[in-house]
DNA sequence: CTGATATCAGTATCACTGATATTT
DNA sequence: CAAATATCAGTGTTACTGATATCA
């Protein structure tokens, strides 16, 4: 729990830690993230999968279809670019893209019965990803991690 | 439905999310990196400088001069990248790049007067920001947060 | 010869902008 | 008309690759 803190009170202005960079919660955060893409990437690139992919899927299962808008709300994947991921998952049949009758500027994305497979394959090949991930924390700080980033990121996201 | 994943929002303050998207550490993690990232190069561009800037005139003032090379490592700026940035402090008088006369390959960097004013200025925006940054969260949990990003951040960092 | 260094040119990815045609 | 949608083309940033010349 206790960590060892180098020589703390050698400073001439302030009363400020020296190795001022490894204390940055957002230069952690930045560094931490790019290694976590590129993990997780390089696993998913290995099952075939972009994470976007599993985005789309996760949220067609967990929330039920919807339109390209709707999904891109639900994902924070960018309207323009949800064409391009909606293309993909297409291509490999994974969802089904069909003009709303109710309303004619809409697709309605369906999650189809190979996509619901895929999904299960991609939510296993993740597990194992943030196992390694997040292997040095305990079950107790992940839990904790997760809630903390969380509810940051909750409090820097737009209601909209 | 092909499991008993139910979509519905009847949840108690337990850490289980029915949204299997927002417990992904993977995306809270590059999606909070996003609008970190953000708020600091906002708030460090009206103060005419870059995150980089301060990266390296933090590290010049902890760990004393050094080369290009030295600087990349300790800052985890690209080596290809780190003559831009050093082009803008040298330009912004905040650093000087002399030839070393031991090692003729290398520049050494050293902080100006004018760097070590600008750091602390630096210092304080960035302070201001994280405080924006790490609103919601106690002090203990902004600690808390910053060991955990830490050891993993560590765990996933090449040791040469 | 090897290895490190500083530098430059270029790539892939990502979040995002701007514009357009269509429909509500 | 304003607003929403799907789509496309393009921008700026970032981490990174590859190549080159210069030295130790």
């Amino acid at each position: 729990m206790a960590r060892a803190e180098a020589a703390d009170m050698s400073d001439d202005s302030a009363p400020k830690t020296p190795d001022r960079l490894r204390r940055r919660a957002s230069r952690l955060l930045s560094q931490l993230s790019t290694r976590s893409d590129r993990l997780i990437n390089e696993g998913l690139i290995r099952a075939d999968a972009r994470k976007w992919h599993y985005a789309v899927l996760a949220s067609l299962q967990d929330h039920g279809p919807g339109s390209q808008a709707t999904l891109s709300r639900r994902t924070g994947i960018y309207r323009s670019d949800m064409v391009g991921v909606l293309n993909e998952l297409a291509e490999r049949h994974l969802v089904e893209r069909a003009p709303d009758p109710d309303d004619q500027r809409r697709n309605i994305i369906t999650i189809s019965t190979q996509g619901r497979r895929q999904l299960r394959r991609l939510d296993k090949v993740l597990d194992d990803l943030h196992d390694e991930l997040l292997a040095p924390l305990s079950p107790a700080e992940r839990d904790q991690f997760v809630q903390l980033l969380t509810r940051l990121l909750d409090h820097h996201t737009p209601s909209p």
